[in-house]
DNA sequence: AATGAATGAGGGTTCATTCAT
DNA sequence: TATGAATGAACCCTCATTCAT
């Protein structure tokens, strides 16, 4: 289980010192998950984050150094969010593969009523890799932390390693992508098949 | 079974009618993909491909509309080049699950010899939506016609459906960018650990 | 003998009534010298003058109404000290030529040990010509009253005027440029060539 | 004597390859001239530099890479015409001091006539140093090198160094810029007293 | 007097696309 | 077809100055 302090403010640039200053700070980091949603990040301008959030174009760089630094710090907010979705309900012990299940459901109605943050994690592949990669890497940390536990119960195959976080968060996010981002399929039957596939493969038995 | 017709004959916008015009066409299509692989599509310009192709910077509108287009036809040709690969060896009949371990193993060189390959192709989520949609449909469709003959063969549960087709070729995705792209994995060991996934899932029996 | 009232108190705009308002003024103007030394007046910011001070940004306007003001006031200040840097030794009454050469001497020694003061009172060309016209003005015209005064002892030639003193301080300009300034040459060894050409001029005798 | 072929061609960053490019870059270099000239480095704009020239803003990109780029090819033309003026009448051999007479003269008239240049090169200081200081290298070096002919014609006294041409140069500077560029006193009156400084000094006789 | 956030005009630069030759 | 110059909308960013507290 892993925790991530550093996140907790949102990753800034420039800390407000005062609560007005904390206040635009907000407001311009909603604006940008909007216009940043709505455009993608090439198409997005900071003058269209600025006009959303009700403030001038240079107050904008009282917080933020760069059209990057902001979508950095998005990109860390979100991933924190995501991160969260998938934990939620899992604060009572489950078997292993229910547990998988679970999260994948969590994830799955986070990324239907969140489609636009969807798009955002991923652009940041293109705009800042390093975020994207972090984000995965951790994602898959957790994964792997779960199945490590799930081994130490005796529920899964002892002989489970990083490779099999990746492969399970694959399924995962296209799942997502196809069944909750693309379309509004029901998350628990998702879900489900993804579970089963981990429960028992696909082979007849 | 699908065919791509429109995808055939590398989709560029102005078919030249005499063979120095077939050759500039194709050293523009080269270059471009060496551009958007270096740089992706963003940061690419039509200077920096009509350089690389040694021709002059007005050509380029002699056989592309846009930026977009070429974009949008070196996208086809990728999607093309990474579905034979997957294909390749694939000649004679094999089990089911074999057949899916041999495809990601094609996958997962070609991956990673073609690194730059993957990152066009990933980019189109975000410049050419629907190329990028239209690569995984069409992927997971073949990946689908796959279970169908297997079930028909008996050799899968009959109630694999397209979800399956998606969960396996985002755990394809997932492996090849983490162990492909970003590191350089042997590719049988991982397609060996997906393969058993499919084959039995991660519980302990 | 000229005396420049104007610029006997620091020009500047608003003047502190308290003791703590004229140590954060003496504060800033310290900073802007420094500042505007380094960055010349367009690179320099206001931001970095209050930085340097240890005051808050709004505070600069207390004090002065722009940024040119206080460049203004700095260069008063600065070219007074030029001023008195070639004022100083010359107490004693000294022979015409052998005062022009001390005069000299001291010029280049502050200008070697306060370069940046040299480029400031230089930029004044460009953002505050009346400044330096003012400062070359008043320089020559004190040039010339030593020459006038040379004239009555006898020791100087009697059609000497205003253009004798410009000669004679470009000399000592371009001579300060390159020996004080770019390099560190013997100011004794300069200022003795300089007097050595007011004495007899270059021609052999 | 020195030559810079390296300054022949306007200094320019592209080289046009067709006649009407030649053209364009032209009515550039002449266009930043003016604006320049007029408004000073930090007020000038490649708008209106681009307007006095009727070309389009981003033509202005196509000859030069930015606003530094095309000042400084203005400062290595300038400079080469500032040299070629007070080249000029000195064809015919002369004697020493008579030489530097109608040098001065020459540069004078120059100034009188072209008093924005002289302040085009004064800004090179603090825009492009670089340039600055080559232009005052090479104007001492052409003084310090007619100077040694003289000496060699045993025309002038044989200890002349570089500080000499300095301190001539910087007469000569100073002179044009109070009596040809502030004032528009008689070219002839102001360089022979130059040179008759030159000649037998200040010192009564 | 001090503080620090807010403002917004302004300008340099990019580059996809068009056009004349 | 090829060439390369011309075009100009678009946008990020700076920073002097103002303002509310």
């Amino acid at each position: 289980m892993t925790t991530d302090p550093a996140l907790q403010p949102p990753a800034t640039d420039k800390v407000p010192r005062t609560e007005r200053g904390r206040q635009t700070l907000r407001k311009l980091l909603n604006a940008a998950e909007i216009e940043f949603g709505e455009k993608g990040f090439h198409e997005a301008s900071i003058n269209g984050i600025t006009t959303r959030a009700g403030t001038a174009l240079g107050s904008f760089y009282t917080y933020f150094d760069s059209k990057e630094a902001i979508f950095r710090a998005l990109v860390g907010d979100l991933s924190a969010r995501v991160r969260e979705a998938a934990r939620q309900r899992q604060e009572e012990p489950r078997p292993a593969l229910e547990q998988e299940r679970v999260a994948l459901t969590g994830f799955l109605r986070f990324a239907a009523t969140h489609k636009e943050i969807y798009q955002i994690i991923d652009e940041a592949k293109f705009v800042d890799p390093d975020s994207y990669r972090e984000h995965y890497r951790s994602t898959a940390r957790r994964i792997l932390d779960r199945l490590e536990a799930g081994i130490a119960r005796g529920e899964l195959r002892d002989d489970l390693e990083e490779a099999h976080a990746w492969a399970i968060m694959g399924m995962n996010v296209f799942l997502g992508m196809r069944y909750a981002v693309w379309d509004d399929e029901d998350p628990d039957r998702i879900a489900t098949i993804a579970a089963d596939i981990l429960s028992r493969g696909i082979a007849k038995d």
